[in-house]
This record gives C-alpha cells, sequence and structure tokens, in this order.
DNA sequence: GCGCGTTACCTACGCGTGTTAGTACGTTAA
DNA sequence: TTAACGTACTAACACGCGTAGGTAACGCGC
C-alpha cells in the first residue's frame, strides 16, 4: 500500500518560484487586465508543473463561489452504450471549457439528487428526465447555477424516437403495427412517452393505434408476444429498444419466421450488438454527438449568464436502415 | 426558468434557533463528548430543516480535511448493464456510509484522473484496471486518502474471467482453443489480462497457447476470423466479452456453421442479450453485487483508518451455461 | 522637484465550515 | 470562602484559495 503524500499548496508555488501566493493565482488563473513578466509567468509554471500543483477544488469554489463540476443525474435503468456515448460526448465538450463531469445513477436506494449536488458542489446539473418544480428548486438552493432541462419539452422530444420508427415503419406499407414495450420498472416512463410518439404517428396516418404487448427478454416470452401480433395481422413492431428488439427477432426465429418477411422489427439506440443480429437489425437512435455538444453549449451559456441565447432544438432522430425492415 | 435561491449558511440556522453557528455545527454533525440540551438540540434541528438547510460541501471539506464524495473510474468502454449493477450496488453500500458515489468515464479525450479527482476533491477512489503507481501518487497528491485498488493483485483477478472461460472449455473436451480479441483501441489493456488467464489455464492444462485473433463487431470481419481458426482446427472459442462472442456466432451463421456442432464459443459480462443469441450464449461473469459491496466496505475501512483489515478477495467468477458451449 | 501614469507585484480580507480553547454559571467538596 | 469540577454553550482561528486595493519603482513632461 503506497503512502498518501502531502498537499501541494500555492504557497509551495509560491516559494518555489520567489513570488507571492497571489501572484501564482494570477498566472494559473490566466487573470485578464493584469501585467506579469514572461519572466516571472516561466517561473511560476515551471514550479507548479514540478511539484505538480493542483488546486485544491473546495477551496477554490469556496473563495470563488463556484465550482467546475458538472452533475449528470442518469435515471435508474440498465445504462446502455448509447449514454454511454452520450456521456462521453458530453464530458469531452465540458472539458474543453475547463468544466469536469461527474455522473450520478439516481437510483432509488440512493441518496436525493439534490444531496449529491450539494456534496459534489456542481456548478450545474443535467438530467434526462424532466425535474419537478421542487427538485428545481432545491437544486438551486443545494448551489446549483444552471439545471438542465428546466422543465422545458424534453418529453416531447423523446417522444419523437417512436415516431421516427412508426414513420419509418408506415411509409414501408405496413398499416398494422405493434409496440413491444419492456417489463423492466425502470423503463416504464421512458417506455411511454416513445409509445406516445408511435401512437401519435399512427393517429396522422389514419391508421389504428399499435397493439402493445410486454415482453422480457426472454425468448420464450418474446415467441408468445410474436403470436398474439400475428392473430391480430400486426406486420410491423416498434419496439422499446434495441434489447426488445432483438428479442422479438429471436422469438420469431423460435417459431421459424423471420424479419422482414413474417415481421417487420426496428429497434431504438443502436446497441453494438444490432448489426450483428439475425438479420441485421434496423434502428433509430439520435446524434448523441451532436446532443452532448449542444448540452454543454447550454451549461457553458448558462454559466456565463448568457443561458437565454442557446435554446436546446430536440435533438432529431435518425434511421440506421439495416435488413430487418 | 426559475431563478437561483439564495444559500442558506449555518449561520441562518444558528440565528434562526437562536445559538451559537458552533452549536450548529456540534449538533448536526452528532459530536461525541460533548453536552447539548435536549430543547437546543431540538430548536436546531428544526430550523435547520425548516430553512432546507445543506451544508456547502467545499466549506466543509475545506475546513475538515476530507469529504464524503467516492469517484469511480469506469474504463473507455462501453457500459455494460453488469456495470451499472455493480454501480448501484457500490452507491447504496457507500450511502450507507453518508459517502456519496460520482462516476467518471474515463475516455480517451477526457481529463486525467487525478485532475478529476481534485476537481471533486474526492477521498476515495475506486478503479476498475489498476492503477500504475504514477498515478496513484498523483491521486494522492490530488487529495485522495483511499485508492482502490491500491497495486495489490487485481490483474490477477481480472485474469481470473478468462481461466474461467478457457478451464469451462477445457474441462468440456476442447484441446485447441482460440481467442477473439476485440479491436476497440480502450480494450487493450483489460483484453491483455483477460487473454493472459487464458494462457495461463492453457499452459496448466499442458495444451497449446490460444490462437489469438482480433475482431470488429462487423459480421464479415468475424466471419474472416472463423475461418482462420477453422484452419488450425481451433475447436473452441473464448471471447474478450459478450459483443465479441455474439460477434463469432453471427460470423458462423455467415458461414452456415453454427455452435456448439462447428465451433464452441464462450463469452464474457453476461450482457442482457447474451441469452437471445443464436444460441443462447454461454459467458462468465462476476457477483457484482458482492463486489460492490467490497469495495464499499474497503472503502470505508480505508477512511477510517483500519485499511488493512479488508482485504479484497478477488472476486470468483460464475459460468452461465446457456447453449453455445 | 512634483505630479501623473504605467508596470509589476504584494498585503490582506473573506468565502462557510470544523474545531480548539475558552467563558459563564451553576453545584459540590474542603 | 474558595477551589474544583461539570454543564452548556460561545469566540476565534484555520483550511486554501480568489481578488480588491495598495505600493514601490520607474519613466516622462514641465
Amino acid at each position: 500500500m503506497t503512502r498518501p503524500a502531502k498537499r501541494i499548496t500555492s504557497s509551495d508555488v509560491a516559494r518555489a518560484a520567489g513570488v507571492s501566493r497571489a501572484t501564482v493565482s494570477f498566472v494559473l488563473n490566466d487573470r485578464p487586465g493584469l501585467s506579469i513578466t514572461q519572466e516571472t509567468r516561466r517561473r511560476v509554471l515551471e514550479a507548479a508543473q514540478r511539484l505538480d500543483y493542483r488546486p485544491h477544488a473546495s477551496a477554490r469554489s469556496l473563495a470563488a463561489g463556484r465550482s467546475d463540476v458538472v452533475l449528470l443525474s442518469i435515471p435508474d435503468l440498465p445504462i446502455g452504450s448509447g449514454i454511454s456515448r452520450f456521456v462521453e460526448e458530453l464530458a469531452t465538450a465540458l472539458a474543453a471549457y475547463g468544466l469536469t463531469l461527474v455522473t450520478h445513477l439516481a437510483g432509488a436506494h440512493g441518496r436525493p439528487l439534490p444531496d449529491v449536488c450539494a456534496s459534489v458542489d456542481a456548478s450545474a446539473v443535467i438530467g434526462f428526465d424532466p425535474f419537478d418544480h421542487d427538485t428545481i428548486q432545491a437544486l438551486y438552493r443545494a448551489g446549483a447555477r444552471v439545471v438542465i432541462p428546466p422543465d422545458a419539452d424534453p418529453p416531447a422530444a423523446t417522444g419523437h424516437l417512436g415516431r421516427a420508427q412508426a414513420d419509418h415503419l408506415i411509409s414501408r406499407g405496413h398499416r398494422r403495427l405493434g409496440y413491444a414495450a419492456p417489463a423492466h420498472a425502470g423503463y416504464r416512463a421512458m417506455a411511454e412517452e416513445r409509445l406516445r410518439g408511435v401512437t401519435d404517428a399512427c393517429a396522422e396516418a389514419g391508421i389504428d393505434p399499435p397493439v402493445v404487448l410486454t415482453t422480457t427478454l426472454e425468448i420464450a416470452s418474446a415467441a408468445q408476444a410474436v403470436t398474439h401480433w400475428a392473430e391480430r395481422s400486426v406486420t410491423g413492431i416498434c419496439a422499446f429498444n434495441d434489447e426488445t428488439a432483438i428479442a422479438v427477432l429471436a422469438g420469431l426465429y423460435h417459431h421459424g419466421l423471420s424479419a422482414p418477411a413474417d415481421l417487420a422489427v426496428i429497434g431504438a439506440d443502436d446497441i453494438p450488438t444490432a448489426r450483428l443480429a439475425t438479420p441485421p437489425l434496423t434502428t433509430v437512435c439520435y446524434d448523441l454527438h451532436q446532443a452532448g455538444r449542444q448540452r454543454a453549449e447550454a451549461v457553458v451559456a448558462g454559466l456565463t449568464g448568457h443561458q437565454d441565447d442557446v435554446a436546446l432544438t430536440p435533438a432529431i432522430p435518425q434511421v440506421v436502415q439495416r435488413s430487418s425492415t
């Protein structure tokens, strides 16, 4: 077991560089409007690097009244690789502004979000689900200066995914759709939003609402759902996500059937194994690259006081066409 | 957009309760060895609750020299649901000790771990991969008081997964094994450790080392690997993880072959779609529930100074027998 | 010599806590 | 009467940093 090393403070750097602590602070924070000799600046930077100086975050945020921590709250559901890509993109974009992203699984047993926000002294909080009003107030009281989404319309945005699935199937001639809902309770809210998109698209196309069936990730369960859909002449399935879609494909295979001839299946999220399914799965997903970047910009705009300048345009889902539709 | 609320400090609580700030601190931290009247205690608690007082984490950790934040570093790889279960378990166990877990995706582009550790002022850092010595030193310098794994034998533990895979195949009579390595660069280190376990198991069983081939998650790539293995009379494949294993299954299917008749395939991690593969995938995984709880205990032991009392017994991998072997 | 402006830095305060060393007020013991 | 001791608090310092305000040195014009 390696022993803890002593903490390096800005006084240590100041002493090593032969200047005052204030000068160290000016140099390291690149304070504008102050004149520091190139030579002094160099000495400070060299000393800081040599000592591997890292400002004490707590002291800094206490003094400056703001931290560089951004908290991402992830709902209590099995994390898919899509979220992971989103997180990576977001973290990268924030890092470019000197901000650090940490995530927190808002599980049922964990601490309430405002507590976590206070614990890490986050200056911004990003969520997936919209927060209710009380939570937002508590987050502000816990020290957050920016909260995203504030209370805007992301539910509608989530519905877009389902709408894109349905539109795709309808455009390929399907007139009777099914919806494969997940059994996992944690998915409930998100599944209902995606379903709403499907239902809306059906209504606009003038066809019946989708036949909704719940399936677990067991082949037997999916096979049973396939039987039900067949009985009701359903020809195209929108699945809650790719895993559910792959379950449906497995259910088809179990009956000696296959997509898209017997039943077209479209998933959501584009997980890595989607392309490895038999047949390779058609799916929809957001441009997470863009979504992450946009969230990062919104945070930065909020922190610098221009929060009204950036509107969160709902991300546009894209269809990844493969062979299951 | 709701407007930020003013921060409540312990002075506010003290004023509201008609006592000094010090008394508030004593009451809220339940300081032992001090006598506080029941009545005073009640007044303080009531005032704190009424004002929704939350101690400023930065100020507290500055003054006390410790924070209640535990940082979990997750390697740069698509997060599987297994990790998510592990994180949930860990967060719950830590919350019971008043500690807050936040996670950080150690992506290639993100900030170096010590920076993040310093940013959130974490008092403990938990990692998956073993940290190298320099990183550990930097983490201590960044303010961490406990680092897990310290530098112990988790490489061996990680290797256990590969060993379990190989042992399983060998026990079923396979004498010539292959290893399916991932193409993704972020997986490199972890893949090599798992491969080492396979190689060790082969050596102990007195058979040739595995035929290592790299494959992407494209069917064509996997099919090519399958051809190579067939040419070298390989009968059983240990895949780096389930996704790679599913790619191998898809490669087999592409040639009109199937597991386990033509080639046995075993994955790792037990992702949700593993049971949905054709055929359902045999795989190995850790008991993450137990692993999370154990890490939490190690952190607490470390923070309270009894770090030598808790030995991290390497988690024991379990084989999930399905139909691909 | 004096006033003024600029450059290059330093002194000193405050952020909101935890915590040590006290203080004021009893009660008891010698 | 005074010392000793326990109770129930409070005053004041320290943590490491950002930053407002100051100051010494120097140049320049008159």
